[in-house]
DNA sequence: TAGTGGTCTAGACCACCAC
DNA sequence: TGGTGGTCTAGACCACTAG
């Protein structure tokens, strides 16, 4: 057809505002600064400030921003990575595991779990509940299902529930042979209790990893760990002998 | 409910709405249902519109809804495991690789994977286009930073761009030792291009995964993918003898 | 108490798709 | 052309944090 179409393609406001207002961030702000409240933005833009915010949860959403109800607006720090290499072949807490027993209860696992392991779809397990944190910072939550069959000489132990309770189950583990493992990472929303120990709202975006252990031929434990996507980098490391960890990049500009 | 709950924590209402509409897709319908229009279902639960969207956007995130334009909602199969197993010890492009070659052109890297190389930051590399389809639906799509000392016999080809010169550019990459890789998965949003390729509007939530190449001590090519989040799951299967796929099942073999 | 981000409303118009 | 989801507006009130 003969008629040019000169003049553009649409693109969203809050689209070339996310561009725009990230541009900013590289070039005048330094991580940690805070921004102007999101009325005054939203004015000093030009727009509602229902758009405005659609370009800001965009930055948050890819780790450039973190925002907190009463406080403001921060440029966040660049992600953290965190090593979830599956080739370090050890169960939930053995020696150099960094996360941090929190609790443990019996629970019927939810049916997703249930399928992925050789138990009933009402069989009740134990569900060990962990925490990751690093500097302080919560990084993410876990919880691990174990079904009794794999801790067959827990029963002895009389911490019917808590911390103590989660490091026995933890410790029985320990005694089994790790034959494998088989994982899987999608994007979630945080529920409502992750999100409390995560410092997030509920609905939040989280990495979710799935982890199945086996052990003697069956599933033994399954890991369902929900990491804050907003501040995390899942890294697998390969080959065990390179190393990269993290950071040695330079910052700042102004 | 006879008692009163005077300490009401107010729950958001597109939350409850989202649990609401989670529970009736499990129980009233069949994947690839059309659900009522956003006008009809806001009415229907006496919510403004802006709120409804905002349940149906956690659905979606959540990879249970699939919104198109012009079309409607409908619900979203199960999501599809992608297997990107980092056991698999092989240049992009080896004879099984399922990935398809788009595209090939000479640009500079972005910042961050000029870091990543050992590349002059305004070096200009091959940047191979590939993108990943299954049952024909877009999964995925690629970008390679192949340097040119990776390849140095490639000079002789004529072809300047598209598809034949990116399958040149992984052709000679076989030539090479493939020493190790090294890799990160974080939440990232769809830019324009890869966002037209894969469907999806602009912004789009999606997986990125990012692989380092080793070769002959240093950096051999750099790829950039980005999965669709909310059709993904990614697997990494360990020890090559464990094989998941869906529903329960597993296999096990050496 | 003042100021922030989070939720919610009731409209409007636009881009896209199928018929 | 009619109906869908996508964008945008200009308000309002709430929940939270800090001084």
């Amino acid at each position: 057809m003969g008629t040019t179409q000169l003049e553009t393609v649409p693109e969203p406001k809050y689209w070339h505002l996310k561009t725009v207002i990230g541009e900013a961030l590289d070039s005048d702000f330094a991580v940690g600064e805070i921004l102007p409240n999101e009325r005054d933005l939203a004015a000093r833009f030009g727009v509602a400030r229902a758009t405005l915010r659609q370009a800001l949860e965009q930055l948050e959403l890819e780790g450039r921003l973190q925002r907190r109800r009463g406080v403001g607006t921060t440029v966040a720090p660049p992600r953290m990575g965190v090593d979830v290499s599956t080739s370090t072949h050890y169960w939930p807490g053995a020696p150099r595991d960094a996360w941090q027993p929190v609790d443990c209860t019996n629970a019927v696992p939810p049916a997703a779990v249930a399928r992925m392991m050789d138990t009933e779809s009402d069989e009740t397990v134990h569900a060990v509940r962990r925490m990751l944190a690093t500097h302080g910072q919560p990084v993410a939550a876990e919880l691990l299902y174990v079904p009794a069959g794999s801790v067959p000489e827990l029963s002895a132990i009389d911490a019917p529930s808590g911390a103590t309770r989660a490091r026995g189950v933890l410790r029985e583990l320990q005694r089994l042979t790790l034959e494998g493992q088989d994982r899987a990472v999608e994007l979630g929303s945080a529920r409502a209790d992750d999100a409390k120990e995560l410092d997030r709202l509920p609905g939040a975006p989280v990495l979710v990893v799935t982890t199945r252990y086996f052990s003697e031929g069956r599933t033994a434990v399954v890991s369902v760990a929900t990491y804050r996507a907003d501040t995390c980098r899942l890294t697998f490391g390969d080959s065990g002998d390179l190393e990269i960890r993290h950071h040695g990049q330079e910052r700042r500009a102004s």
